[in-house]
DNA sequence: ACGGGTAATTT
DNA sequence: AAATTACC
């Protein structure tokens, strides 16, 4: 039995919003998980007519399975080949894997690129499934198209209509359980050994309950503290959150945790989106195995691993979607960095965190229930954030992949990339050859890269002119990897391309390699990545700005960032093994187009007396141009090599060292850049961060080369101000605390790292600890004396130093270490080394001008 | 289960 | 030399 078998099956309907689908075990027959907001239900419609396929290169028959033969085109030669198109029910004809064509895609979604239907857009369904369109008006784009290859504007002219179609606000319920485990003990969802006391329930129709374990009873008499809850949540909760929880959330009772597991699932199951944040990684697990220990059956399911639903809805786990490095960074412009509902909520709604330190046990009623409810609203408000923006952005990027819902929350980028690429290999009639084909064909890597334990060569950073440069622009290609892919027609399909009528191709070559690229074939690749890039230039990007109309502006900026994600990704994957389109020359050329690109530009530049004080991979901060002539020479980049630049930023005022990928500066608005520097970085102190964001305050407000001295009076007054606390040892612990991450899992360690020492330190004082230990753990450490503490565990089973032995530490976790524990002379250095690139632009020595100040008060006795 | 290379800093 | 964090 599957979660989605409970969805009930319908004949016909239509304006059904396509969410998922998965084959029945046997393969007899695929269903459609569709979302219909009429009734605001998950609804199945059965293909009945849809035969789950294999693909077998050449002409083949296999004993009593049901085949046929057709014609696809292999794109590496461009010639027409047989497959055998094999019908698989129960089992597998006896054939090697490797024989089989496209394997790396899930049979849900060879269903969905055969039928090209687009998941994440509207359909009606009956005798089949059609996909339903709003009649748009295709001859604005192809005129902005104009000059495009036919490819890219029929790729454009197909997918507009989807990608702008509407999407609906999904009814969905939210949950969050939370566990009676003893104090610092992490509770296991595979052992579920501790009750389930607390769960958070809210609903987008407006229900939010609070479920309390109350075997005794004496919590519902408890009459002080329910009072005494309602007046806290008007004081807080209400205020913050924007609700009025205080009116609207009802406490449930119940004498069993047996009443209320089951009271809970039945609570859930009538929705058709279950909204957790890591409901995957733990709430759904746990409460499926707490179930069974109790003796009960869940309908709960577990469809792979960190892939949990429950029967009839579709399982959104936030977290999974949110934590994926491509929507961090190009959805959310990296707002967050840590994982957690506190942090992630705070950066992109702006609520302030919560803490809480107590435990479970050791809290009121009052507050269980404040800190239960909270999360869960809070979980909430991220889905509901900006009329529901998450929800839009997966939408869309299901649309623009050709993926599922459950593909697009717990599948990673390169798989995304891979179902885009293979939807549009089918479009054309190509079939996706085998990677040993196109290793075997295109050969290796044939430069090697600067860095230890990459494969091939990439980009140029250009040595910094030390100095302080005044009006200095900083200007970059746009999107430089993706335009190059586009310009230059590469893919593994064009690189080295071979066989009659092919000898021009070999004039065509990559700059300081020995690849061409083919003249003839337009690349898969380098077309779908054109069409994206350009839909995103030269349709969105500039909808979003003029539209009116709040909600699709928000449309249009959404689909902005979604393609961006697309068109990041797309390179990348060219070079990495495991991508069943692995193509070395491929990339290598990508990179190596990409190097002459920006030396290009720079020899332009220069010749008409520009000056390049620095630059990195698609960007060169120049000095002394003149605007004019940059767009006179801007537009013979794009006449000349296809190449499209961009100011990125205008800077008053520069401040470069001899590092590179270090710099600051104020730009002409007044905002402050600073990359690279100690100073930002997530494992500098806390104190020294802020610090060093309070100095570049003082530094935006500069006004000219004749505003340094007030400038350097300003910091050095505030840096003294600093240095003084320090002596004093005033500054609190958490301020001191610096970030450490177990990046590995446990059993990759074999070296001490900070982090090491600290989870061992931890499970010293609480050997419960050990189980909370794997991969992506963050841990606060201040740094400390150092001290020696005992191996008690093997955690760390490859750790050199084994159980038993004692293991020198010099961090401590802020909440443990005391005042005179505390490495203070560390501090300070750490707080000069980190400043000292703000100090010295402005001529202050910290010897002199800090320490040397601050002891000539002392004896002296002034201030 | 799965983007890449380049660079600086710390242990 | 390895690990971590940043830049693009």
């Amino acid at each position: 039995m599957r979660a989605w078998s409970a969805i009930p099956v319908i004949e016909k309907g239509s304006n059904l919003l396509l969410l998922d689908g998965f084959w029945e075990r046997d393969h007899s027959v695929f269903n459609c998980i569709m979302y219909d907001p009429s009734t605001s239900s998950l609804v199945r419609w059965q293909d009945k007519n849809e035969r789950y396929i294999i693909r077998i290169r050449g002409n083949r028959r296999f004993g009593s399975f049901q085949s046929r033969t057709i014609e696809m085109t292999n794109p590496l030669n461009h010639r027409k080949e047989l497959i055998t198109e094999v019908e698989v029910l129960d089992q597998y004809p006896m054939i090697p894997k490797e024989q089989i064509l496209e394997m790396s895609v899930q049979p849900q979604h060879q269903y969905f690129i055969r039928k090209q239907l687009s998941p994440g857009s509207w359909v009606s369904v009956g005798d089949d499934i059609k996909i339903t369109l709003p009649d748009d008006d295709l001859s604005e784009i192809r005129r902005k198209l104009l000059g495009e290859t036919s490819e890219l504007i029929d790729l454009a002219l197909e997918n507009l209509p989807v990608l702008n179609s509407k999407v609906v606000n999904p009814q969905y319920s939210t949950f969050d359980i939370e566990v009676k485990a003893p104090r610092n003990v992490f509770p296991v969802p595979e052992r579920a050994e501790y009750p389930v006391h607390a769960v958070g329930l809210s609903t987008s129709s407006g229900i939010r309950k609070v479920l309390i374990l109350d075997e005794t009873s004496f919590l519902r008499e408890d009459r002080d503290s329910l009072r005494k809850l309602r007046e806290k949540m008007i004081e807080e909760e209400d205020h913050e959150l924007g609700e009025n929880l205080s009116q609207t959330l009802e406490v449930k009772f119940f004498n069993t945790e047996v009443e209320l597991l089951l009271y809970l699932e039945e609570s859930l199951l009538g929705s058709p989106l279950l909204i957790t944040f890591n409901g995957d990684g733990f709430d759904l697990p746990y409460i499926y195995h707490r179930m069974r220990k109790l003796g009960l059956n869940s309908r709960i399911r577990n469809e792979a691993k960190m892939h949990w639903e429950l029967d009839g809805t579709i399982h959104l786990d936030l977290l999974q979607f949110l934590r994926k490095p491509s929507i961090r960074l190009y959805a959310f412009g990296g707002k967050y960095s840590n994982f957690t509902l506190d942090e992630i909520a705070s950066s992109i709604l702006g609520v302030r965190k919560v803490e809480h330190d107590d435990w479970f046990d050791e809290m009121d009623l009052h507050d269980t229930v404040r800190y239960t409810i909270k999360d869960v609203v809070i979980t909430q408000k991220l889905f509901e954030y900006n009329n529901y923006l998450i929800w839009l952005l997966m939408i869309l990027l299901m649309r623009l992949g050709k993926f599922t819902f459950s593909f697009l929350i717990r599948r990673a980028i390169s798989a995304w990339l891979l179902q885009w690429v293979a939807y549009n290999h089918q479009r054309k009639g190509y079939f996706m050859p085998p990677n040993e084909d196109i290793q075997r064909i295109k050969g290796g890597f044939e430069s090697s890269a600067g860095i230890d334990g990459k494969q091939y060569e990439g980009a140029i950073v250009l040595d910094p002119k030390p100095g302080v440069w005044w009006d200095v622009v900083v200007y970059d290609f746009a999107s430089l990897y993706p335009s190059v892919i586009k310009s230059r027609n590469l893919g593994y399909d064009t690189i080295r391309c071979e066989g009659r009528g092919h000898k021009i191709c070999r004039e065509n070559v990559v700059p300081g390699l020995s690849h061409w690229v083919c003249r003839r074939h337009t690349s898969i690749m380098s077309s779908l990545v054109g069409y994206v890039r350009d839909l995103r230039v030269k349709w969105y990007k500039k909808l979003a700005k003029k539209e009116k109309d709040p909600g699709m502006k928000i449309q249009y900026n959404m689909i902005q960032a979604a393609l961006k994600v697309f068109i990041n990704a797309s390179y990348g994957v060219l070079g990495t093994d495991i991508f069943p389109l692995f193509c070395p020359p491929a990339a290598e050329a990508t990179t190596a187009f990409a190097r002459n690109a920006l030396l290009t530009f720079k020899r332009v530049v220069e010749d008409r007396g520009a000056i390049a004080v620095y630059g990195d991979t698609d960007s060169l901060f120049l000095y002394n141009t003149n605007k004019d002539e940059m767009d006179e020479i801007l537009f013979e980049m794009l006449i000349l090599h296809q190449m499209e630049l961009g100011i990125d930023y205008d800077f008053k005022v520069l401040f470069l060292t001899n590092k590179k990928k270090n710099y600051f500066g104020v730009t002409k608005s007044g905002g402050i850049i600073v990359k690279g520097l100690q100073g930002k970085k997530s494992n500098t102190p806390v104190f020294i961060r802020n610090a060093f964001t309070r100095i570049l305050d003082i530094y935006s407000t500069i006004t000219d080369e004749d505003d340094f001295p007030r400038i350097k009076r300003e910091v050095l007054e505030y840096v003294i101000s600093i240095y003084k606390q320090l002596k004093s040892q005033s500054i609190e612990f958490e301020n001191l605390a610096t970030q450490f991450t177990l990046s590995k899992s446990p059993e990759e360690y074999d070296k001490k790292t900070p982090a090491v020492t600290l989870a061992l330190n931890e499970c010293l004082e609480n050997p419960s600890f050990m189980h909370e230990i794997k991969q992506g753990l963050i841990f606060l450490g201040v740094k400390c004396n150092e001290f020696s503490i005992e191996v008690t565990n093997n955690v760390f089973p490859n750790l050199e130093e084994k159980k038993g032995s004692l293991l020198p530490c010099s961090f401590m976790r802020p909440k443990h270490i005391r005042s005179d524990q505390v490495d203070w002379q560390y501090y300070i250095t750490t707080f000069q080394k980190v400043i000292s690139p703000l100090l010295s632009p402005l001529g202050i020595r910290f010897e002199m001008e800090v320490e040397g100040q601050q002891s000539l008060n002392d004896y002296f006795g002034g201030d």
